[in-house]
RNA sequence: GGGCGGUUAGCUCAGCGGGAGAGCAUCGGCCUUACAAGCCGGGGGCCACAGGUUCAAAUCCUGUACCGCCCA
């Protein structure tokens, strides 16, 4: 069988992933292997593959690839997360387009709408995961949104809610005017942006002229404050305490206060307080009991009714009335001016908060919300981590995991939006009446009052007063609470599955940092609580794929790098091969195109390899041989040295990916196929195949074949698709190489001897190129050299000198023990070896003299730092003996080279003398 | 404001107590029948800066500068 001169991936890869279907090698194997098993972190639904997903994806499957091949009963987990907010914003875009809102087609038009939408866009993401040459089980895939995880979702609310962990109450929240939905804390992306301090006079309300200046970065919440404080020893103010203030434009009386919290150095040291749209004031708020006015509606307009309600009058209410956030700040300012109360208005830096989905500008809202009661939860949770239950690698993140979940605040988990998990808690229309506010087209709101029955199934009847008009909670919940519970979810819980049984707790999980706090933390709470048992043993955590310039990718910023045009220019194989050689621990990944170019230089590269070995085949190994040649007891120097090396390859491979060092593993493999392999095993098994060296030719065929496919095995968890196709057209007719063993190291390839030879057979070769390009030797003209050194090395030199005449065209040569060294020759010493090439006339003498001047230049500036180190007493008696051992040797080494040089040199330099 | 990480060859990055490395780029020489997506050889770095610990520091500690991220 012909192989193409150079490999083409498009066929490959697709031929391949639907072969490995068909054949069920992704599901888990049945027998005696110990249980290995994942969850995928599911991605958006409607989304589309992103870099991120990629790299976390090849990680995953070399994982798993790996695990599979050393004899594991392999399960990864697939799927799909709803994404709440997002997927339904995305379908209001859509169905604006036609002109119409969610409000206008109804909640249950509207689920269907982003049901069908889910149908047409969900498929994309899993299908470009199979591009990426995935291996999980796709017979396991599952939707957070499925009849069983919702299911789930309603049995973990009801025993949260059991256990007091959960609860209904007012509460300031985030707020997203848009998307018209809270967010927990952590949905809130926090920006530093240019704004204002804006100093306005707060008179004094006694009718005095006296008053006092705050700074605010919101003057439009002025028409909710309800107080001003400062510092309680803020010598400006003592006066003052405890007076009240009468607010420009509402009138409103408020108290001054005194409270500890107030920053002196910050503006004025006099602040404003606004219970109902700041948290800190909020806090403040309840500390000294204000009352908390709510002045927006949930568009963040001005509501004019929460001031007629508490009895306020006036112009001003009427004037404000359905003016946005913005909109009431220019006015608020604009009417502080025309009354004289702005002081003065300088730039100020602040952070402002923006919602993750829509980044529309957050604003804390009161409004009544369901929330986790999360201490119970994170205590045990965080002991998981601090006593080796789970590990986090790299390390340096448990810190953060740490730090989150010691302040963690309780989590809201209630969403005013439509697609998600409606709350399974329901309200009596009869007792419970006047709590349930019946709104426009038939929704309705539930007040702060509302007693809820929280139920696993429909419940027909109110507990209460035996009732029958009951109405669930409008609200779903927060799409991380499903996600939470993803690792036993997806095995079939609440049931009490085999699945279950089996592969909880999950082995590994891999993940960026970016989703610790959302996703991780909650996981673990979950697992603890409702499995007993952390949901997962390692927490795998990779970099971000970031540009170029570092920069985070984003369609805004345009810097986005398709994985599936880089899939498609380079091949999947060279793509999840610079993911994993750039994947070190604890640093982004800056991806450079250039680089997947060179890797894809390497998966050629091996291509070849395998078409070197094929056509030297000839049909005499293509069947499985009864004993391996790589068992041979009779074998030359190359065989033993590439088939040790081969032996510290698998054990180094191992050891980087049983570490998660995927870049390890990757630059190891790289390394041997190229550098060690090709380089050298190849170029001196022409000499076996055409009989010049060794026995047996038939056996160095079946070296190449049996090297060539640990190299492959080795390779197959990185580079799925070019391994496979080589290891099918290598002997036909067998099984996947998915199913084949990992390589194991067998600790009688070990060969230090040949390894040393081998080593010395290289430095010779080298030098002789290395002097042969100095000397402006032409490549192909054979050479005569002169070796003086050990009755062991020369033996060495002389029964390998076919390798000396193939890779270094050495026409001849002469081996002296002892004796002159050549006059007028180019020089060089590899270990204790001298190697002359003489030079004839047509050769450069001066350039030659000069290469010399330099090289002993180098050696001795190495005596001199070596004879320095030697000389220090400290250093002799406090170092370990070993490094002693290893300097003085060295420093004999360079001795005995540097004496060889000097001598060429001044041979040279007589001749050149004569000449003149 | 608090915390974490980074600064190593022109570029992208490994290394993290004992001789400065890789890939790409670059320079010189090669169409040597696996591969020009290749082969052979070379050049290039006071390892950000300043102190300290140590016999020994790119590597550990402290500080400074710049960059990035997380949390408030």
């Amino acid at each position: 069988m012909q192989l193409e001169k150079a490999y083409s991936h498009k066929d490959i890869e697709r031929k391949w992933y639907s072969r490995w279907i068909d054949s069920g090698a992704f599901k888990p194997t049945k027998g005696a292997g110990p249980y290995f098993s994942m969850v995928i972190p599911p991605p958006n639904v409607t989304g589309s593959l992103h870099m991120g997903h990629a790299l976390n994806n090849t990680l995953q499957d070399i994982m798993c690839r790996y695990k599979r091949m050393d004899g594991f009963r392999v399960l990864w987990v697939p799927g799909t997360d709803h994404a709440g907010i997002a997927t339904q914003n995305v379908v209001e875009r859509r169905i604006a387009a036609e002109g119409l809102t969610r409000a206008q087609l109804g909640r249950e038009k509207f689920i269907e709408r982003v049901w069908s939408w889910k149908e047409e866009a969900g498929n994309a993401i899993l299908n470009q995961l199979r591009a990426l040459g995935v291996s999980c089980d796709w017979a396991h895939e599952r939707f957070t949104m499925d009849e069983g995880l919702s299911r789930a979702v309603r049995e973990a609310f009801v025993r949260l809610w059991e256990d007091n962990l959960l609860y209904r109450a007012e509460r300031l929240v985030n707020w997203c005017p848009r998307c018209k939905t809270a967010l927990s804390d952590i949905e809130v992306i926090h920006e530093e942006s240019d704004g204002s301090l804006w100093h306005i006079r707060y008179p004094v309300a006694d009718g005095s002229s006296q008053a006092l200046v705050v700074a605010t970065t919101r003057p439009e919440t002025m028409l909710g404050d309800t107080g001003v404080a400062v510092h309680p020893e803020d010598e400006r103010y003592q006066k003052l305490i405890g007076r009240n203030i009468r607010l420009p434009i509402t009138g409103r009386i408020v108290p001054l206060i005194a409270d500890a919290f107030v920053d002196r150095e910050f503006g004025t040291g006099a602040l404003k307080i606004t219970p109902g749209h700041d948290f800190n004031d909020f806090e403040m708020g309840e500390r000294f009991g204000l009352e908390k006015i709510s002045i927006f509606d949930a568009d963040a307009r001005i509501d004019a009714a929460s001031f007629l309600q508490r009895g306020e009058a006036g112009e001003w209410i009427e004037h404000y009335r359905g003016k946005d956030r913005f909109e009431a700040r220019k006015l608020v300012v604009s009417d502080l001016t025309e009354k004289g109360f702005l002081e003065r208005i300088e730039p100020h830096k602040l952070s402002v908060g923006h919602c993750y989905r829509c980044q529309t500008i957050i604003e804390p809202y009161l409004t009544p919300q369901w929330f986790v009661n999360i201490k119970p939860l994170a205590e045990p949770a965080i002991r998981a981590v601090r006593q080796g239950n789970i590990h986090i690698i790299p390390e340096g993140w448990s810190n953060s995991y740490f730090a989150w979940m010691e302040n963690i605040k309780d989590w809201c988990v209630s969403r005013q939006i439509w697609w998600g998990h409606q709350i399974p808690a329901w309200y009596c229309r009869s007792c419970d009446a006047r709590n349930i506010v019946d709104a426009h087209a038939g929704d309705y709101l539930l007040t702060k009052e509302a007693r809820p029955i929280v139920s696993r199934s429909v419940p027909t009847v109110c507990p209460q007063c035996g009732g029958h008009d009951l109405v669930q909670d409008p609200d779903v919940l927060d799409t991380w609470f499903s996600s939470g519970l993803w690792p036993f979810s997806t095995l079939g819980w609440p049931g009490k599955t085999e699945d279950l049984k089996s592969f909880y707790p999950t082995s590994t999980l891999v993940t960026a940092f970016d989703i610790l706090f959302f996703w991780v933390a909650r996981m673990i709470m979950m697992g603890l609580k409702f499995m007993g048992e952390v949901p997962f043993r390692d927490v795998y955590i990779h970099a971000l794929v970031r540009d170029e310039q570092g920069q985070k990718m984003s369609k805004s910023k345009g810097n986005v790098i398709d994985p599936l045009d880089v899939m498609a220019e380079y091949g999947t194989d060279a793509f999840r091969f610079t993911l994993a050689a750039m994947a070190a621990m604890g640093r982004d990944i800056k991806l450079a195109e250039d680089r997947i170019g060179g890797y894809q230089n390497f998966v050629n590269k091996l291509w070849n390899a395998a078409r070197f070995v094929l056509m030297n085949l000839a049909g005499s190994a293509n069947a499985e041989p009864a004993k391996r040649a790589l068992e041979s007891t009779h074998l030359g120097l190359a065989d033993r040295w590439i088939r040790s090396r081969l032996a510290s390859t698998i054990r180094e491979a191992r050891t980087a990916i049983d570490a998660y060092r995927f870049n390890d593993y990757a630059n190891v493999l790289y390394q041997f196929t190229w550098h060690e392999f090709c380089d050298w095993y190849i170029e001196m098994s022409k000499l076996s195949l055409n009989g010049t060296v060794g026995d047996d030719v038939g056996r160095s065929r079946r070296m190449l074949v049996e090297l060539l496919e640990q190299i492959v095995l080795l390779m197959h968890p990185v580079m799925p698709f070019v391994t496979e196709e080589i290891w099918q057209v290598l002997r036909s007719g067998r099984e996947s190489i998915m199913v084949q063993r990992y390589p194991a190291v067998e600790a009688n390839w070990v060969d230090s001897e040949a390894e040393n030879e081998m080593e010395f057979l290289m430095g010779v070769i080298r030098a002789i190129r290395n002097l042969r390009t100095e000397i402006n030797c032409p490549p192909g003209k054979e050479i005569k050299v002169i070796f003086h050194g050990s009755d062991v090395d020369l033996a060495l030199l002389r029964t390998q000198m076919h390798y000396l005449r193939s890779l270094a065209r050495v026409g001849s040569a002469d081996y002296l023990l002892s004796g002159d060294r050549p006059k007028g020759a180019a020089t060089a010493v590899v270990g204790s070896t001298e190697i002359y090439l003489p030079l004839d006339d047509l050769i450069d003498l001066d350039e030659e003299s000069a290469r010399l001047t330099k090289e002993v230049g180098k050696i001795e500036e190495e005596i001199a730092r070596v004879r320095k180190k030697l000389s220090n007493p400290d250093f002799v008696s406090k170092a370990k003996p070993e490094i002693i051992q290893k300097e003085r040797e060295r420093g004999s080494w360079y001795e005995d080279k540097i004496r060889t040089l000097k001598g060429s040199l001044e041979k040279i330099q007589e001749i050149q003398a004569g000449r003149n």
